[in-house]
DNA sequence: CGGTTATTCTTGAACTCTCAACTATTAGGG
DNA sequence: CCCTAATAGTTGAGAGTTCAAGAATAACCG
């Protein structure tokens, strides 16, 4: 046990300030999914993953790295999104271990009509406030950190139209 | 209902680097709180704030305002709190309907011993991966966002030892 | 004053997430 | 080959959050 170095003032600041941000962020588009189409956050986002992937179908361990979910939540998840049709499982071909989470038509209707709203909101809350250049350290800076967070790089950042 | 401006390739990748960042970085704060001191963050945060203020008593809507939770939510942490004996209720002298949260020295006490563990966590993840020069113009822009965010500028984001 | 409105806080139900335990299947090593 | 270990996924219980509803009190205002 080595004597603690607690945070002076900036990093308190810095600290506090993405604690709020985060938390206010994903309350707002929680909020803006849940009342416009009667999803959260978490959801939608294992809806466009799928939607991005190969024939829409990936297995639940490709699905879990890609949302960063743990495996029992995206059971959870996948089954109230089954229950609801817009996703459907499947079985592997050759390995009888591995599910496979596949959007159906219904699906992709749903996020269809979920995302404008929702990328409006993304747009308003987080691009709107920031001019690009800033844009680019901050996302720089996330990265860095993402680095030190997922080491393993499991998740990739790039574009889609989640 | 005007067209969709949809997030370009700089936006995405953006966008979903804060995403994970904040999950990652949340979860990992939930988890340690929670093995080495049996709370989540939240409940850490209240313990946290209530012992920056004077007497260390706040009202249960001052104290959701600075924790920027739900009136609900803090309702149910605080049950949770005075149940654990870290936290306990008072009357307000003049507005009886008024509830006041008083930390108590247990609660401080748990609040001490977790503390550390705590810092070094955030400090682990989120200032050891950046240099200062980048730390204060990742919290310019954090302070953009919430500015957007929580207009009424109702939290703080000033020092303390949380 | 008296009635409406706003504020403060709590509750219960529904839902999501976490954690530990468990099943089933495949891969590895003597 | 067989036994162990690793991988893939699911489940149930417990805990936290959200939402809508409601109770109590205070403030407003004609």
């Amino acid at each position: 046990m080595t004597e603690t170095r607690w945070l002076d003032d900036d990093e308190q600041e810095t600290w506090r300030a993405f604690l709020w941000t985060s938390r206010l962020l994903g309350e707002a588009l929680d909020r803006q999914l849940q009342r416009d189409s009667g999803m959260p956050h978490a959801y939608y986002m294992i809806l466009a993953m799928l939607s991005e992937a190969p024939d829409r179908r990936l297995t639940m361990t490709e699905l879990a790295a890609i949302v960063h979910s743990s495996p029992s939540r995206l059971s959870h998840a996948v089954n109230r999104l089954e229950e609801a049709g817009w996703v459907r499982r499947a079985r592997h071909e050759t390995d009888r271990r591995t599910t496979i989470a596949e959007l159906t038509d219904a699906g992709y209707a749903a996020l269809a009509e979920a995302a404008p709203g929702h990328v409006a909101e993304v747009r308003r809350h987080l691009f709107d406030p920031i001019d690009r250049e800033r844009m680019l350290a901050f996302r720089d800076t996330l990265h860095s950190l993402l680095e030190s967070l997922d080491p393993d790089r499991r998740a990739p950042c790039a574009p889609g139209e989640g």
